[in-house]
DNA sequence: TTGTAGGCGTTATCAA
DNA sequence: TTGATAACGCCTACAA
């Protein structure tokens, strides 16, 4: 028997008798025949592996992100390549520059917090090879995305907080230099004034994600005269912070204070005193979306392109109890 | 120029002239030029990639480890690829068989609490792929393996525990289904015993990690005449459980108990009340270990098969504060 | 329904 | 020092 009438039979084609397809079967698993898929994936010059780059494995975030995308990936037989960068744009551009060699057919990322060029994206894309940022993207807007809603978040937010009768809501906003902070920003304001509250600029701080930064303004929120009874903060990390300041400072408050942020941390489940709620931004549903996109483009690779699209995808408040 | 004078010269082959390599990589570098890894793969029937098998993402221990096994593995340009098992035998068999696939050089396997057959790694071993077991493994000695050294781990928290004056103290002990329970026991028994303190069988106790057990075996060890004043646990969410226990029940007590657990949380730096210490496994040392083991043998493949050997990982006992 | 032959991109061998 | 050619394992037209 030639090896093309078993490759026919082992891939099911219609033109092969059912007879010689059992026999062929028979045999090949007799003989624990396993097909050489890198062989065909070289052959049909296409490899079925999506590459997915992540700044940090440790981050749960982005371990649901990966559950979410390898769920697509496997039901349309998709193998995912998880590759981290570990925060780093040089090791990123190294990575994929392997992604490249090992010619995957499409490429998801959450870029490093110091990634600036553009330039590998346009090479990727170049080469034929989608690519889909995950979360974290470039201001760059010439590429797909997939990102939290934040405006919906701080909505979410806000609308929890209000309804549990607070007025005073204080946001410890994140660093002016990203844009995920102006856009949270904006659906606390957006919310507060769609529910009649005034805004007060006085009851928003930046923060830079240390300890003693945070400390530093909730120390200037309670000293306001009319200080915040809430706060919503641009992550459960500052939370985490201004819970342990209020716990250290103001005990007697900590019954009465509401805090939410972004960000469902596994890790709440573990505290006494939790943050009231978290904003969870739906990770495994990020990842999802964005191999649902990658594999749009990888289909349609022939023909025409198509427009760039950003997904946002809506967030979930989660209340502790 | 030829194809074949261009692959010699951008594998710095000595017999082509450093004028011509030259001119080579000058215009590699022009047209963007990578090569196509699959097709180099393919034709060196080498894939330069570990197949790296996990149970469960979530879980940090196993993160480390990832880390660990990059690290060895970038370092010797081989590839890593991580699957998921989401602890079940099935997926996991459907893993391998795809490793098997892809042709992966050796494969790292953490393998699910439901694996119970041999024989898929039986077979891995026949393709000509070196296994090398990862922290969880068969009792079937006939595979390399890397482990917690558990005994060292139990020294490790009963010598923390004796030098703070403890003489009573409990051990709240795995499943004894697991071999991993009875080491730790074992190591647990052998420590006190060391230092002179007698073995107390009423101060063992098993659970099954669900904390409805643990309630009542903290309260039955409370109850005990001459109650404990230190616990030894299996493991911290474990110890986590026994804390709360405490926190509910005997408040008066918290402050004089100290709590020990194999496994080092990143999420106990966020606790108001933290277990004492904890037994750092070193994951990520188990990954590099496991990495090096594996390429021996990679390395050995044509020569001589070499003996099975078990590497046993020493533990750190973490003081938290 | 089955078999033959060509080719995917690279490297190794051998000849020039 | 360079070039021609075969081979890796598989798939797919096309021929039988």
């Amino acid at each position: 028997m030639s090896v093309s009438t078993v490759s026919k039979a082992l891939n099911n084609n219609s033109s092969i008798s059912t007879f010689t397809k059992e026999r062929v079967v028979k045999l090949a698993n007799e003989w624990n025949y396993i097909p050489n898929e890198a062989a065909r994936h070289f052959k049909q010059s296409k490899s079925f592996t999506l590459g997915l780059v992540i700044p940090d494995l440790m981050d749960q975030f982005y371990i649901q992100a990966i559950n979410g995308v390898e769920a697509v990936a496997g039901h349309n037989k998709y193998q995912v390549i998880v590759a981290q960068s570990h925060e780093d744009a040089e090791k990123e551009a190294q990575i994929i520059q392997n992604l490249i060699s090992s010619r995957v057919d499409g490429v998801i990322i959450a870029i490093s917090k110091s990634t600036k060029k553009t330039e590998l994206f346009q090479r990727l894309e170049q080469t034929g090879i989608p690519v889909v940022f995950l979360s974290r993207s470039l201001n760059d807007s010439a590429f797909d995305a997939v990102a939290t809603d934040n405006e919906n978040g701080a909505e979410l937010a806000i609308d929890y907080l209000v309804k549990k009768q607070h007025r005073r809501i204080a946001h410890l906003m994140g660093p002016r230099a990203l844009r995920t902070s102006h856009l949270r920003l904006q659906g606390y304001r957006c919310a507060l004034e769609k529910r009649g509250i005034p805004f007060d600029p006085a009851l928003v701080k930046e923060i830079d994600f240390s300890a003693p930064q945070t400390n530093k303004v909730m120390k200037a929120l309670f000293a306001l005269p009319d200080p915040p009874t809430a706060f919503f903060t641009f992550k459960s990390y500052v939370s985490l912070d201004a819970l342990r300041f209020i716990k250290d400072r103001y005990p007697q408050q900590l019954q009465k204070v509401d805090i939410v942020g972004f960000g469902n941390l596994p890790l709440i489940r573990y505290l006494d005193h939790k943050p009231s709620a978290s904003i969870d931004e739906n990770s495994f549903d990020m990842g999802t979306a964005a191999a649902q996109l990658l594999l749009k483009h990888i289909d349609n690779q022939e023909e025409q392109a198509l427009p760039v699209s950003t997904v946002r995808i809506p967030c979930k408040l989660i209340v502790h109890h």
